[in-house]
DNA sequence: GATGAATGAGTATTCATTCAT
DNA sequence: AATGAATGAATACTCATTCAT
């Protein structure tokens, strides 16, 4: 049957990436070796290479795939309505949600930005670029007063995102979206709001 | 003359350390090869192993090396006197100060750490078991209230860990000390003290 | 054409195990590097590891893959009918036999063996389990007399197995097996039968 | 004092030459590291360099010290007076005498001797120059018939020589001395005398 | 004589990638 | 699309040897 070849490529590639990317995770990338990888997606080394250029190329392609979305989520925040704190709530509501669906994708998507630096094309909005322009906006306008954007950025993208990091090592429990008021409550407190 | 004094054995192993912890934190431990460092370090790639046992034993060397003594500080001020407050500063305080004098090392253990986990042996204090107690302690007298203690440790690491890596990522300007004070009042205000 | 039809594979590994004996009974296992190997073989060095888990797997399975018959051989002569000369020379027989089909290869299993000890699994019948057993009934049923068996069984190994050492050494002309008789003579005598 | 140097010298020589002869039969001279050596011997690596060239050097020494006292006795044996069975045993009895003394010393001269070939200078009296030039000798004067002498030196030397391999695999207990009469007589049967 | 740090050539083994089937 | 044998460059590590002290 046609449909069967057909679902048979695009399953081995989705097997590919899911495998690759607990191996990823657990040990790093360059620890990771195609025939980790093959033998996880239970298929031929050689087969990586018909879906991937290399063996970097999946690695970014996996960072790409989820990062990329989420990215453009971020910009239309940066540029749309609302207060400061409405966009911080926004941004860190969708990353718990995607975090939850897939919390290793996740994890794999914040190691790999700082790991590799900015693989990410430049003029990107990251989370960090876009809450430097929300907090220098806010400064300008008075909305928040006395603080370092540069190190308030730091100290919020601290508090957004290391109980993700907890989760994944078990000592938060998963899922991580209802933890959101609480962290949004801290962060009102941290810029007086 | 002097410098003529200084053993040879001793230079060439901190040759060898300094070498590899630049390699380490800026392509990852796995990615960097025994040639790299030895190149780096001007020796032999054979001078390697008179010093450690393998590539894994310097890394992990450089990692107890300066992770123990900071572990050693945190029990004692786990144990000591103060408020929740003077002791949370107490420790960030003592990780300014160790980072400023040497922020790749630190960059390296912080990441070591979550890399390899646990590598440190079981029981020995780390920021977040140090934290965990304290507020654990703090709930329980009522220091501070309506707070789910491991989220909140999380929370605080991710403020006073999250500027460092800034620091090393040249968004915000080395020395970290000076910004204690600020980081120290954001981390007031989300316990409302 | 015929020959186009044989698997590559399968011709590989032949042609790793034909060059690694010639190359281990020159120079010894130790001395043998997997490039001495790979080049005599015409494969690059890592094709050896597809074959074979290590340079010692390889040596082991060409000493089990040639003793392993033949250990089966000399149970079942141990076990079967007939009279302790008669025993002794179905063993000796079939050894100068295999001798002389391939005598590299027997020379490095009788290298191997004393070599490495006994890689051979405990329990395998060995020349010496074998010839050993065979003495001991003799000298109860009152077959021979007046000898130590043990080192009876020592005195008739060295007389079958020394010739073969003459041949590799170019001493003795090849093939073997026509010396039987003689061979079989002197072991009559000393056994006086 | 003086004499405690000197005898600091010699001995460190011996030590090293009674430390490799236990490895080399152990492992194999090409499997023996210096640093092994050094270890066993207690002294630097360094310190090898001092009293032989190089690791086949001291290997080498070992064999020649050992084997070319006995080669000179050989050389007499074959020109004195006697008969052949009488010689025969001159030789197997000064062999099995050197053997009792230090029989790691005598599988390693065995080993060594066939391992590496003839790295005895050419024109030495070997075990098997000496027996065969014997039985020949005997060939042409009758006192034995209807052998082809290469193979019997053969069967003389595996009758001879394998006890020994007995003693050293523990299979026969030593001395081997003792063992001479019984092993005469089987070589008097086989030889019809 | 003795040391031990240092060397550099070499070793077994791994690995990302290719390619004929 | 998929396979898996083959590759060759690279890797961590070893080792006999040297040499300043």
């Amino acid at each position: 049957m046609i449909t069967h070849i057909e679902k048979r490529g695009t399953k081995t590639k989705q097997r590919l990436v899911e495998a690759a990317l607990v191996l990823f995770v657990e040990k790093g990338i360059a620890a990771t070796t195609t025939r980790d990888i093959a033998q996880a997606a239970e298929v031929a080394e050689g087969t990586i290479y018909r879906h991937f250029e290399s063996k970097e190329a999946l690695a970014t392609e996996i960072f790409i795939e989820a990062f990329s979305p989420y990215s453009k989520f971020l910009a239309r925040v940066e540029k749309g309505e609302g207060t400061l704190i409405e966009k911080i709530e926004a941004s860190a509501s969708q990353f718990y949600r995607l975090f939850d669906e897939n919390p290793l994708l996740w994890i794999y998507v914040m190691t790999y930005q700082t790991g590799e630096a900015s693989k990410a094309p430049a003029g990107t909005a990251t989370p960090y670029s876009v809450l430097l322009s929300l907090l220098k906006k806010a400064a300008k306008t008075g909305e928040i007063k006395n603080f370092d954007p540069v190190l308030g950025v730091h100290i919020l993208l601290g508090m957004i995102e290391q109980p993700a990091v907890g989760v994944v090592y078990r000592e938060l429990k998963a899922p991580l979206s209802p933890r959101l008021p609480d962290i949004m409550l801290a962060i009102r407190r941290v810029l007086s709001l």
